[in-house]
DNA sequence: CTACTAAATGAAACCGCTTGCAGAGCCTAT
DNA sequence: ATAGGCTCTGCAAGCGGTTTCATTTAGTAG
């Protein structure tokens, strides 16, 4: 029942530790445990078996102070319940710790001043590089990378400007891409229910792709057959709810993300209004769940566990001083499936 | 386009720079900063300014390495693309943000190999303490926990031999009453898509607590009416087809967790097979969509975010000194919703 | 066997911050 | 004035590694 920790951890071994039991100095203990040429083959295994002898475990701070490189990458996600995210993350921990680095994860409510407090909690602990979503950040948090001179990567979206590293879709086009199938189904009387677009990009993108697309084939989208959401099933079931009684009569929804898709899917449902028949409704993020409803959702492909792993390798390509392409797009497919069809008369 | 970083970040302000802008010394500079009462408000100000000036970022290894604190919690979990998990590791991010402490997440793909070099590699990076899921483990990551008697929490198991520090539900006793309510529906011929057992103590009472319920009313189950399933909806849709082909006959389904028993609902739609009225099928969890489905499924509610949060703060308190009770049960009820209904005749 | 070169090892100087201890001011009491 | 206490600062010793540079050892040729 007696707590002892605090003081047990003090004897932990110390490298000094190995080096003693080993018979050899310091120095060479840490060269024979970095694998360096620079000592023999024999020292080096004598090294080996000490540091397990003793179960040592190397001190990463020690190391950090000493190397200025911790081996960490940090990222500053939205909450991963979005799927989307939880697999990005995962991809993202996978690839690094390929190369030996760990993933610093902090995540943010989609509140850009948590998420400049959590980034620069990131960089405090000294992380090697980090992995940003979206474009949209506080002024603040790029001046903070940019005088630490830290390489980061810029997920999800796009830089045309050419001035950020990132990896990600082009949601206007992908979004442009949808509305172009529901026009040529027949559509004519559109809604959207769009993610929250404040510090947003990728839902801004969305819309404004969505509003172009229609408005270069003369329909226009007034603001009550528009509604923002938070990207959730419940948001979505209200959202359309609300569309539904403040200005019925449109045959088509464009939804910001998949959850909200589904979340309109099942309001339909619930209301007796057939899908595709008498609506028709399309997602975004192809999540695993899209293809297996009944009708599957049509949506757009964005190969999150994909954005994942480049930004992870594009991030320890730099760190090992390679040279990488500043922008990779990565195309986000329109993937047709049950929830959209042909305009009723 | 060059990138000069790798040397750039030398010239980050250093502790030193505050001291000398401010023109004390650097114990005085640290203590400052550091909010500490032996230094003079004003000669505190002073410190600050300087240090706001020069955008001083403290050096998180160098502080570690002093006080052998890194102010950061580790903790090891299965892939996130199950809700549950993004749910808690959000809730725990939180909670530990609140106290200033840093979460760094390694996740693993329900395999113990992994599960223990990410641990290994959490423990190098000197985290103050650990956040576990369950109980199954490789026995050498006890160990490991032992030599470096780091404090850590299991999570989702409880521990009834009272040795590991928990904070979880009764899988056994939860997954009971889900059988317990659909036998007193009537239903008499049960299958059960159960998640891997393999590595995971949660799936195994689960299955074991429904095993035993039926047992306990003089209900067996064949091993042709029983499946292990990755959990995930397309795997649930998949075990459901198979013990539809091999042992027909049976009126309830009891799911290891929602996502399988969304992939049961999915397949017997898919298939014209009516819920409840020609099936029941239970989940456990009581993710999102769980309630939002029409009907909705009739789950286990698992509260994962208050696990996270928890766990966190359990884990906080323990660090800062506090007796924390060994055990935490929450309890988990059954939520009786549409998928479940009397047995047809 | 000696001289010279290459390979392997060790001594010691950091890395940036915290903190125990000693010393410097400053104020009050004698 | 002087002594005795405070309060506030500064010096310097770590924390546990890595790495430069000098040194020793081994190897090779003359």
């Amino acid at each position: 029942m007696l707590e002892l920790w605090p003081m047990a951890r003090s004897s932990n071994p110390k490298l000094a530790d190995v080096a003693r039991a080993s018979g050899v100095s310091l120095a060479t203990a840490s060269r024979a445990l970095a694998e360096s040429d620079l000592v023999r083959a024999n020292t080096r295994e004598r090294v080996r078996d000490a540091a397990n002898m003793l179960g040592y475990v190397p001190h990463g701070a020690a190391r950090a102070l000493a190397t200025r490189r911790s081996r960490t990458i940090g990222a500053v996600f939205p909450p991963l319940d979005n799927p989307i995210f939880a697999k990005a993350t995962h991809a993202l921990s996978q690839e690094l710790s390929r190369a030996g680095y760990t993933l610093l994860l902090a995540t943010h409510d989609y509140d850009p001043g948590a998420e400049l407090a959590a980034t620069r909690a990131l960089i405090e602990r000294g992380v090697d590089g980090l992995v940003l979503v979206g474009m949209d950040h506080d002024p603040e948090l790029y001046r903070l990378l940019e005088r630490a001179s830290l390489p980061y990567e810029i997920t999800w979206s796009l830089d045309h400007g050419g001035y950020h590293h990132c990896v990600g879709v082009s949601h206007r086009l992908a979004s442009v891409h949808v509305a172009q199938h529901l026009l040529d189904l027949g559509h004519r009387e559109f809604a959207v229910i769009a993610g929250e677009t404040a510090h947003n990009d990728r839902a801004r993108d969305r819309l404004a792709g969505a509003r172009e697309a229609l408005a270069s084939r003369g329909i226009g989208l007034p603001s009550s057959r528009v509604r923002e959401a938070p990207f959730a099933v419940a948001a979505g079931m209200a959202a359309l709810a609300r569309l539904l009684e403040d200005a019925p009569g449109f045959t088509a929804v464009i939804c910001g993300n998949d959850p909200l898709a589904i979340g309109a899917l099942l309001e339909c449902r619930a209301r007796g209004i057939t899908v595709p028949d008498q609506m028709s409704i399309a997602g975004f993020d192809d999540v695993d769940l899209a293809a297996e409803l009944t009708p599957g959702l049509t949506t757009v492909r964005v190969p999150s566990t994909e954005i994942g792993t480049r930004a992870g390798r594009r991030l320890l390509a730099r760190l090992a001083g390679k040279r990488v392409r500043r922008m990779e797009e990565i195309m986000a497919p329109l993937i047709v499936r049950g929830t959209t069809g042909p305009a009723p008369d």
